[in-house]
This record gives C-alpha cells, sequence and structure tokens, in this order.
DNA sequence: GATTAGAAATTTTTT
DNA sequence: ATTTCTAATC
C-alpha cells in the first residue's frame, strides 16, 4: 500500500511539533509506522517513544514495525513502544526509588504492583478511609456528605490525573490553583450561558435562568438568597449578574484542607502496602521527572509520538513535556472518538492543544528550565481520506453531532474535518423501528447476511451497555443463532462458573456444592434436600466426583465443563485463568475456591475474547468496538435512558478545570436532611454539556461501519437521538429463524432422576381455592417480606417499626436461618408445591414462620400453615416441626 | 407563547 | 436524586 499525500506529509514531516487530526479509518496506525520506520534512518529506536493506549495497538504497531524496519524483532519488541501506563512504570522502577521522599513521604519505593482492577482498590480504599475517619474527628462535617466511598476515590483519582498532587505540607507545584479554579474562564462561561437566546422576534431566557429553575426545590441552608431574587423579575431573561462573584466566592479552605490530608494519607496508605492505581503511578512518575534532572536527562527522548491522543489526560501531556528532549513531538487522534472521559481523559488536550501545551511549558520551568524549548507552534496535519466507510455513511456519521439528548436542548454543530470516502461500495444506511427489538435485530441480521451475500463474521452488534449485549446474546443462543459478546463481564459469575465451584466444593466434601450440582442434574429443591440430609447422592454422581480426584486443575475444569455440555469462550477464560494463577503461585484446591468466591464477591470483571469461534456474528459495547471495523453494523438500543445515557453530577464533591473543587451538599449529622451549598448549586449549573460525549460515541459507533449501517430502537421507546436522526426508516416485525442445532456427539452428565410418575402441581393457594391475583402482596407486603430476605441474608439494617420488629424476631431465633425455601412434596394425587417465608432449622426442632403483612385470608393463612408444617415434618422426619405466624 | 408547577421517568462505558 | 416532560398559568 503506498501512502497518499496527506500521510506522506505525516510520514515525511519529522522535526518539529504535529497534531495530527486522524479521523476514522484513515489509515493511522499504517502512517504512525511508516513515520517511526522513517525516523530509524536517523535513529536507534530507544530514541523515540511511541505511546499508545492499548496494550493491542502497541503490540500491533510493534509487530508492523518489526515487519517494516530492518532491525530485529527482538529490538523492537524493546524499544519504547508501549501504552502510557506501562512507560511509567518503567520510568519508576529505574528511577523512582526516591519518588515518595520528594513529596515528604517516608517510604522507598519498593516492589509496587499497579493495581488493575477498581474494585478491589476501592476495597483497600474503604479499609483506609474507616481509619482515616476514626483517626480525624476534626472533618466529621464532611464524612457525613459522602454517601459512597468510591465518590471520594473517583475524586482523588480525577485530581491526579490533572497533576494535582499532595505534599507533606500543601501541593506540589502550583497544584492549588487547578483547585481554585479560574474565575476569568468561569465568567466566560457564565457570561456565554446567560445569555438570552434569540428565537425570532423575541427572546428566550439564557440556558442558564432556565436550568437554575431547579434551585427552587433544594432544601438550602437559612442564608441563602430566593431563587426569585436570582432570576430577577418574572420576564427577565437572564440570570442576575452579580450572581456570577457571589457564587464563585466562598471559603474553601477546610475542604482542601480535608482532601489534602485525604489524598496525602492514602498515598502513603498505598505505599506502604506496595501498591499503586494507574493515577498514582504517572504522579510520581511526573515527580520524579519533574524533580530529579539526571532521571530527565536519561529517560528523554529525541522524539515523542502519541497515538489516540484524544484519550490522553493532563499528567500525560506534562510528562510527555519532560521526556522531550527536543520540541519533535508529534500526537496523533481524533476529538470525535474522545469517549474515555470516565478514565480521566481530558478533550481538550486535543482540541486546545497550542495552548495547553505552552502552558504547561510555562508552568513547569517555573524557577528551573526543565522544558529546553517554549513558545511553540504546532502545525496542523488533517487526514482526510476515509478507506473504511461509503460516503453514505460517513455523511450520515456526521449528523451525530447534530443529535439532541432531550427535546430542548440546542445543539451547535461542531468544527470537524469531514471525511472523504475512497470506496464506492454498495451501501445503505437505515433506522430500525422494532416491535421486538432483540428479535428483530436477529431476523434482520438474517435477512442482511442472506441478501447481502455476508458471513455473520462480517456482521457486528453495538450496544451502548453491557447488560444488553449479553441479553442480546442469550436470544441468540435461543435461535441458535452464532452470536458471541466479546468484552468485559462477570467471568465468575456465570453458570459455567458456578458449575465448577459446585464440583470443586464437593471434593472438600461441602453440602453447598452437592446442592448446587442436584440441582443443576434436575432434582427439585426438596428431593436435594432429602438426598443430602440421608446422604443418598446418585451413583453416577459420585463416579464422577472420584474421577476429578486427583487431576490438575485444567484437566479438572474442562472435565466439569464437558460433562455438562459447556464448551465457550467463558470456559476458555475461565480455564486460562485458574491455569494462570495456579501456575503462578501455589495453590491448592482450597486456595482456588476462594480465589473463585472472592471474584464473585468482587464481581471481577474478566475480557472474553470470542475470535476462535468461526463465522458468528460480534455482540459489542461500543466502547469495545472502537478501532474496528465491519462490512455491517447494527447499532442497538438506541432507546430512551439507554443512549443516550444520562450522567448527572451526582458527587457530592465537585471538581471542575473552572469551578475547581466545591462541596456540594451538606447532610445533618443523622445524614436525614439534605441543604444544598447553594453557590455551588449555581456553580454546577455551569458545567459542561452531559450529552457531547454521547453524540461523540454514536460518531464511534457509526464509523465502525464499511457498508451497511442499522441503528435500531423499540417502538414507543425511542430516544431522541433516534428521533432526531435524518434516515430512511422501516418498521420491523419479523421473528428470526430458528436454526438447527447441532447434536453434541457425548452425552451431557445427567442425574438419574428416580422413577416415579409425574404428578400435576397444586400450589397451597390454588388448593385452598384462593385467587392468585386476590393474594398477591401488596407493595407494602412484598418490602417486608424482602427486607425479611435481606436482613437474614446480608444483615440489611431495619429502618421502619415494622422491618425492627421483624429483626428483633429473627434475632430471637435459633439454628440455620432459611428464607423463601421451596418445597414440593407429592401428596394423595398431587405434587405440593410452596414456599416458605421463614425457616429456623435446629438439630432436633424446626420452625416454620409465616409473615403476614394484612389481615385478610387469616384462616387460609392457618390452613396454609398446616401445609408448610405437613411439608417440613416429611423433609425433617426426626425433627420437631412447629408454625408460627408472625403478624407485623 | 414564555414561564412556572408538578408529574413522570430514568440511572453506563473500562486502560 | 435529579432531570425531563407536560400541562396550567401569567
Amino acid at each position: 500500500m503506498n501512502p497518499n499525500n496527506e500521510q506522506q506529509k505525516l510520514i515525511n514531516s519529522l522535526e518539529g511539533l504535529y497534531l495530527v487530526d486522524a479521523g476514522a479509518g484513515t489509515g493511522k496506525t499504517f502512517s504512525i509506522t511508516e513515520r517511526y520506520v522513517n525516523l530509524l534512518n536517523d535513529h536507534r529506536p530507544e530514541e523515540i517513544l511511541l505511546a499508545t493506549f492499548t496494550r493491542n495497538a502497541a503490540k500491533e504497531m510493534s509487530d508492523r514495525i518489526a515487519d517494516r524496519s530492518s532491525y530485529t524483532a527482538s529490538e523492537v519488541y524493546n524499544a519504547p513502544i508501549s501504552t502510557f501506563h506501562s512507560h511509567c512504570q518503567r520510568i519508576l522502577d529505574s528511577y523512582g526509588l526516591e519518588a515518595p521522599k520528594l513529596l515528604g513521604i517516608d517510604e522507598e519505593l519498593g516492589n509496587v504492583n499497579t493495581l488493575e482492577s477498581n474494585i478491589r482498590e476501592l476495597q483497600y480504599f474503604e479499609e483506609f478511609y474507616g481509619e482515616f475517619k476514626n483517626q480525624n474527628e476534626k472533618y466529621h462535617d464532611l464524612y457525613a456528605i459522602i454517601r459512597d466511598d468510591s465518590e471520594l476515590l473517583y475524586l482523588l483519582k480525577s485530581l491526579s490525573s490533572r497533576g494535582i498532587i499532595p505534599e507533606e505540607d500543601g501541593w506540589f507545584l502550583n497544584s492549588e490553583e487547578y483547585l481554585d479554579g479560574d474565575y476569568q474562564e468561569f465568567k466566560k462561561l457564565f457570561r456565554e450561558l446567560n445569555r438570552p437566546r434569540e428565537n425570532g422576534n423575541y427572546k428566550k431566557q439564557s440556558v442558564l435562568r432556565q436550568r437554575i429553575y431547579s434551585y427552587r426545590y433544594k432544601n438550602l441552608p437559612e442564608d441563602a438568597p430566593e431563587h426569585s431574587e436570582i432570576v430577577g423579575d418574572r420576564g427577565c431573561k437572564q440570570v442576575r449578574r452579580d450572581f456570577c462573584r457571589k457564587a464563585f466566592e466562598e471559603d474553601r479552605e477546610k475542604l482542601k484542607q480535608f482532601l489534602h490530608d485525604l489524598y496525602y494519607e492514602y498515598l502513603k496508605f498505598c505505599l506502604r502496602n506496595n501498591y499503586l492505581n494507574f493515577g498514582f503511578v504517572m504522579a510520581l512518575t511526573f515527580v520524579t521527572l519533574y524533580e530529579n534532572e539526571n532521571a530527565r536527562k536519561q529517560a528523554s527522548f529525541q522524539h515523542i509520538m502519541i497515538d489516540e491522543f484524544q484519550d490522553t489526560n493532563e499528567i500525560q501531556l506534562k510528562i510527555s513535556l519532560l521526556l522531550a528532549e527536543k520540541p519533535n513531538i508529534c500526537v496523533v487522534g481524533d476529538w470525535k472518538q474522545s469517549i474515555y472521559s470516565f478514565q480521566y481523559a481530558d478533550i481538550d488536550n486535543i482540541r486546545k492543544f497550542e495552548k495547553r501545551i505552552n502552558s504547561n511549558i510555562r508552568e513547569l520551568n517555573r524557577g528551573k528550565k526543565r522544558v529546553n524549548f517554549s513558545d511553540l507552534k504546532v502545525e496542523t496535519i488533517e487526514l482526510k481520506k476515509n478507506y473504511r466507510s461509503t460516503q453514505k455513511i460517513l455523511d450520515s456519521a456526521e449528523q451525530a453531532f447534530t443529535l439532541r439528548g432531550n427535546s430542548y436542548e440546542e445543539v451547535k454543530k461542531p468544527n470537524l474535518t469531514s471525511l472523504e470516502s475512497q470506496t464506492d461500495k454498495k451501501s445503505e444506511v437505515k433506522k430500525l423501528v422494532c416491535e421486538d427489538e432483540k428479535e428483530n435485530i436477529l431476523a434482520k441480521i438474517q435477512e442482511v447476511k442472506n441478501d447481502k451475500g455476508l458471513n455473520y463474521s462480517e456482521i457486528a452488534v453495538l450496544s451502548r451497555t453491557r447488560s444488553f449485549a449479553l441479553n442480546l446474546q442469550e436470544e441468540a443462543d435461543k435461535h441458535n443463532i452464532p452470536a458471541a459478546y466479546e468484552g468485559g463481564l462477570e467471568l465468575f459469575n456465570t453458570s459455567e462458573s458456578k458449575i465448577l465451584l459446585a464440583w470443586l466444593r464437593t471434593m472438600k466434601d461441602s453440602r453447598k456444592g452437592w446442592a448446587v450440582i442436584l440441582e443443576r442434574t434436575g432434582y427439585s429443591l426438596t428431593e436435594s434436600k432429602e438426598l443430602l440430609d440421608n446422604e443418598k447422592i446418585p451413583k453416577n454422581l459420585q463416579a464422577f466426583r472420584q474421577e476429578l480426584e486427583g487431576l490438575e486443575i485444567e484437566a479438572l475444569a474442562r472435565k466439569v465443563f464437558d460433562s455438562h455440555g459447556f464448551e465457550n469462550p467463558i470456559t476458555e477464560k475461565i480455564i486460562e485463568v485458574l491455569t494462570d494463577v495456579y501456575k503462578s503461585s501455589y495453590m491448592t484446591l482450597g486456595d482456588i475456591i476462594r480465589f473463585i468466591e472472592e471474584n464473585i464477591e468482587e464481581n471481577e470483571i474478566y475480557e472474553v475474547d470470542s475470535s476462535t469461534k468461526r463465522d458468528c456474528i460480534k455482540i459489542q459495547t461500543v466502547h469495545g468496538a472502537k478501532g474496528l471495523e465491519y462490512p455491517a453494523v447494527f447499532i442497538a438500543d438506541v432507546n430512551q435512558g439507554r443512549f443516550p445515557s444520562r450522567n448527572g453530577n451526582y458527587s457530592p464533591i465537585i471538581y471542575d478545570d473552572i469551578v475547581g473543587v466545591r462541596k456540594r451538599k451538606v447532610f445533618d449529622e443523622e445524614k436525614r436532611f439534605v441543604f444544598d451549598n447553594w453557590k455551588a448549586e449555581i456553580l454546577s449549573n455551569c458545567i459542561g454539556s452531559k450529552y457531547d460525549e454521547e453524540r461523540r460515541l454514536m460518531y464511534v459507533a457509526m464509523t465502525r461501519a464499511e457498508q451497511y449501517l442499522y441503528i435500531s430502537a423499540e417502538k414507543d421507546r425511542e430516544s431522541k437521538f433516534f428521533h432526531d436522526l435524518d434516515l430512511e426508516e422501516k418498521h420491523v416485525k419479523d421473528s428470526p429463524e430458528k436454526l438447527e442445532s447441532e447434536e453434541r456427539d457425548r452425552p451431557v452428565l445427567k442425574a438419574s432422576l428416580p422413577e416415579k410418575k409425574r404428578k400435576r402441581l397444586v400450589s397451597t393457594t390454588e388448593k385452598l381455592g384462593m385467587d392468585e391475583k386476590q393474594t398477591e402482596n401488596t407493595e407494602y407486603g412484598r418490602k417486608l417480606h424482602k427486607f425479611m430476605e435481606d436482613y437474614v441474608t446480608s444483615n440489611a439494617r431495619p429502618e421502619t417499626v415494622e422491618e425492627k420488629k421483624i429483626a428483633e424476631k429473627i434475632d430471637s431465633l435459633d439454628g440455620r436461618l432459611e428464607t423463601e425455601s421451596e418445597f414440593r412434596f407429592p401428596k394423595d394425587r398431587y405434587v405440593h408445591k410452596g414456599r416458605i417465608d421463614l425457616l429456623a432449622v435446629e438439630e432436633d426442632k424446626v420452625t416454620v414462620i409465616d409473615l403476614k403483612t394484612s389481615e385478610n385470608f387469616d384462616r387460609e393463612a392457618e390452613e396454609q400453615l398446616k401445609t408448610y408444617v405437613e411439608a417440613m415434618e416429611k423433609i425433617y422426619p426426626n425433627r420437631k416441626v412447629v408454625g408460627e405466624i408472625f403478624r407485623v
């Protein structure tokens, strides 16, 4: 492949500062690698830093460069072609030993791990925060505003991503300026937002004045001005201007001090426990490079190239500047594809590149010259030729930037570099209005596959959320349509993992394990209980357990999965993960069980790769599909509340470049009443549009398509985005054709169910002639039942009088407690089924408790209870069974 | 027809 | 909890 003119310009422009606007499908990776190869004419690989955002991208670049250059593969793989994160880790390994001391922390940076799991970090953080609260009484009024500890952790991480770092007394460098915000910028923002809107002959009130309406409904402190005072008289189009300053000025010393102490102590905690999160790795790298001239010299590069620049944050920009020996920096990215703000990516890095790079150089050179250059001019290169999609798709995708998030949002299309398609293949772009979205999409896929002559593997379905993606996969399975979800999921929370866990438990003679297996192999709960109590596990199951004895974990897992008819990417991944931990640490069976249990508890996410599956549809989230392309793309679930999804600022402490850090809410000491901080309430209405990133997300999704693009929503649930898209519409009602399933060649492990005549199931309510509908609980009743269940299983806290009564009752019970125990037992001509609210099983006694929340059906309840007692007598033949109606 | 008041509807992505 | 929709009111 030969580069086009634009690409050639990028490849040949080696010296200087370049911002490359590389839209979707413009051959970005190709150009970057060519440029790198070109640089190798005069430089050695170790003189060039090529930073990417993902490990996959780094690998792809390395591969291509190894392929195209005269250097050996190993030389290329040792070169600094890596993610920012791993490169910073390397810098810390080499020069970071004293990094904590630079901040006044008396620790050495020894063998620290980078913690990749957010969930695990949160657990550590909670442990730390509990201790911190005990030791810092003085901030107790601030603790009261935090409902969710993760909000605090998120805030600390976002501060680190901006380069805001605490030191022993005060803040590193000029961090504090960032915390104070920028009043001049805020004034501009406020004025812009407070301009009356033009609307033909008259003017409408400003966006700010409209937004601030919600101020009326908040519980505000006594000194807060009235809403009417802020918005002025009726018909007045603007918020009173003096409130700009009034709202911004606020004493935040205590809040800043709190954040400082929390942040500093947490950093110490991390170091003591030998771990760092990604943000802290960056922060310490930055501190090291800033303070240590030697490290800076040693670690610097002749050339720096940064890929996916829209995904970087400000501290990464700072680090890059410290690493640049010369102003040879080339950043490549596309702001239109910036969809990682939740990961602290800062779109202004690319959008305000020149301004930001120069202001950062000025900051870094305060007091001492650390960056060898200043006042740079940026040269922009635009890659406009798109080799992926048809013009029809590109034009449609641009519409994404005009979509409204709600019916009154006014969207101004931003300036952007339009892409020019280089293909003239056949193309189709349509909106699908579905009666039943999951079914209809599958039907439409079959149609597209046949009509356009595509393979399944050339078709992808993208969704905003993981849950929709997984549901669609399930639906596809029902119809035997080959489809695979690819992306992150809770690996050990799947039914595949749970059956493996059960078998592992049986090897430790655990009753828990057998219960699951019996249930999965076809026994009812009652039957299982009976078998377990009498220690009569079916012979074939026992034999199978015997076979597992002594096997290595991989062989064992394979055998279990195989016997249950599971063989899919999930089982493969489970085996991979388990073999990995098994190998890397000496693990016993018990350790593996605990490992799985922990993973379930922590909702740990793993990436599942289904590419091994031959010809099948890919189902992904939009984030997951970034960078990929498919001939046909379905964007699904463009429904209200899902796409776009709303992300209001729920956090009690807001942080924003412009307004700085603010406390938004105050709770009273018992956390009962909420008073809002009125100043922050006005400020929060001034912070950015919530839908900009959602529009970019839609753009990313649409530009994945090469030829065929379908955007679907469910009838009458269409989102504003869907509604605003100006595309041909099609109503779909079809159901997918069910495909023949391939027969498995080996039989699936099934329990040999005891031979008996199947009897009709009759519920207790039916037997007593009660109308099912009438007996359906009231909302109130359901809540109390739910509470009871929660209290037994997870120690829920009783709040209402009724709940306290229930809690008291449960506390008074002895033995093993069970809620919602289902039972079935044969009686005369039918099988009786029922569900017992609460069961207390003691060694010699069983108490059956029926929770009653209303006065109706008293007599029937007695009858019902009798049946329950009878059933339990069958199940627990050697114990005394007592029934009790518990009224609340 | 703009503004106000109250009712209704919604809550995600992962280096 | 908060935003967005919709109907009533100025």
